[in-house]
DNA sequence: CTGTTAGCGCTTTCAC
DNA sequence: GTGAAAGCGCTAACAG
């Protein structure tokens, strides 16, 4: 696929093509946009004849200046790190790609001036904005981007926002039911980074599950979602065995097992052992542990619904069921 | 942070702060860019009180049209579904935000016209692309950004490019040594995809270095990285179980094992098992998988000086040795 | 050092 | 349906 630009070392422009076409430069715009635009059969057709022999490719650039639109969506998360992660992200940048527009991953972090490196960025003039990090609350992150297309998913909205909202409660009554029903009478409570809304609710929602249940929770131990925060926590459940360890992810639930299992402690036979976000991708048959997971497609397909028209999303946000998950832990 | 733009409902411009400060708009354009250009220190101070004070923030579609240039890296990958992806990428990310740049991620998938969906895109227009995906060679990415500045990191690199090669031969060589040395004799080898051209190089490695050391390959079988992949395999190398068994990942390790496990073969006392990645965030203790890896915050910072300096990167390229390392499995 | 001028490449009026 | 012309907001080049 060789091409030559008219002017050597410069690629063409519009203003080549309709030159090469023999029209004005405001019928080759016309003729190029995927819109239904007035332009002629003939010339649309000597147009795109044109532009593909001269190779020309529109300049995202100067049309964004001109539009004010650009078709780039903004992904912003805290960290990339959880197998949980690759589970939705994967499938997320294709559906982005699928409407063809392009994802810039924006990694917080815990940066607490977020502003100072989104405000002059591009990520300032996205289509659309996609919250996943809990860094910012909806009017905040209104504030934050041009665009006014901001989905919350980190379940900081407000009633102006669009968001959709994973309904953690459901999964994690029916765990906790389900646990009960196992004869759990006593059980630890391994947690996340408490900053985090969606975090609380859920810690909320475990809570206030168990004392409809019947079941004490002993203990509340803080750690950070990460494999290695459940060994740790392990080490102070060690000391006293409850019944079943509920943990808020499934890293955690898996360093959990496996230092329990290091002082020959092991689900199911001595405690029951539950995690969160039923992975996919990392549902590896050593760590077959009862979790609560939702319908990942949904959440995509609400998504991708959104970007493709954010004004008609319902007002109301999206809601997604969770469910309990039994596997051979619990 | 309140602030009103001069005209309702229109972000202030450029032109408003050089009103606001009563100087030349190209005297604003000065003294808000981080180099040093000329300015009286007098005005400058004029133009960043205006420009607080009006809440003014740059356009980068406006400077990105008038400079040519954007801080944009694009990195291109095939698809974002591996552990190891989560120790290379959440750190890359940090990276080039670290350099006040963003990262526009496009997952190539099995998509055969990438360009159909590059082309016209911002992508184009990158600063810098960094190549792990092997869907293109040197010479075809050249071509398909606006930029030179490409960076390969999948092994398609030519005389022209800038590239980062990872030095498997040397860890693979290891690896091979160290079975060797504990009796191995005869092995099969489970590979990813042949396609790539990373993937052939390192079948190749393998391949010699068992004939070097005398080790007999029995069988060779083809997977695709994944947990999956990897469990299918052990079903073939069941019926005949070698002296060891090689992954070129360690997910199809993590699979290999599991599978045979349920067979009642545990490695290392029935075979041997070797990974590849040496992957740390899916380093758990169920599946602490003798691998080889290299130094992730070498390939970061390599990566981060072609970004800084694209033009003084060493000409040859940059080596990124392997090594092997020994955990339980083998 | 300063300010004017002329674009960057595209889309969008608005007359014709 | 068509095309001239006026920007979008910014920076580079050039005189002063």
């Amino acid at each position: 696929m060789t091409e030559k630009p008219p002017r050597e070392g410069k690629r063409p422009t519009i203003a080549d093509v309709a030159r090469a076409a023999g029209v004005a430069p405001a019928i080759v715009s016309r003729a190029l946009s995927p819109d239904r635009r007035p332009v002629s059969l003939e010339k649309k057709e000597r147009v795109l004849k044109a532009a593909a022999e001269l190779g020309y490719h529109q300049n995202p650039l100067a049309r964004g200046l001109a539009t004010k639109s650009i078709d780039l969506v903004a992904v912003i998360i805290n960290y990339l790190s959880d197998l949980s992660d690759l589970d939705l992200f994967d499938p997320l940048l294709d559906a982005i790609q699928s409407l063809g527009k392009q994802a810039i991953l924006i990694r917080v972090g815990k940066t607490k001036r977020i502003d100072d490196f989104l405000r002059n960025s591009l990520t300032y003039h996205v289509h659309a904005a996609l919250v996943f990090s809990d860094f910012a609350d909806a009017g905040e992150v209104r504030d934050l981007f041009h665009s006014d297309n901001v989905l919350m998913l980190n379940g900081r909205f407000d009633a102006e926002s669009a968001h959709i909202h994973i309904d953690e409660e459901r999964g994690i009554n029916e765990l906790i039911h389900h646990a009960r029903g196992r004869g759990v009478d006593s059980a630890a409570l391994v947690t996340g980074r408490a900053s985090s809304l969606v975090e609380e609710a859920r810690i909320k929602a475990y809570r206030s599950a168990c004392a409809a249940a019947g079941v004490r929770l002993l203990i509340e131990i803080g750690g950070d979602y990460s494999y290695e925060s459940g060994t740790k926590a392990a080490l102070t459940i060690a000391g006293q065995l409850p019944d079943a360890v509920f943990c808020t992810s499934d890293s955690m639930a898996m360093g959990v097992k496996d230092s329990l299992g290091r002082g020959g402690r092991h689900a199911p036979n001595d405690y029951l052992l539950y995690g969160f976000d039923a992975v996919d991708k990392g549902n590896f048959a050593a760590y077959d542990i009862s979790s609560v997971g939702f319908d990942r497609s949904a959440l995509i397909a609400g998504i991708l619904a959104y970007l493709k028209a954010p004004g008609e999303f319902p007002p109301a946000g999206l809601e997604i069921p969770t469910r309990f998950m039994a596997r051979s832990t619990g």
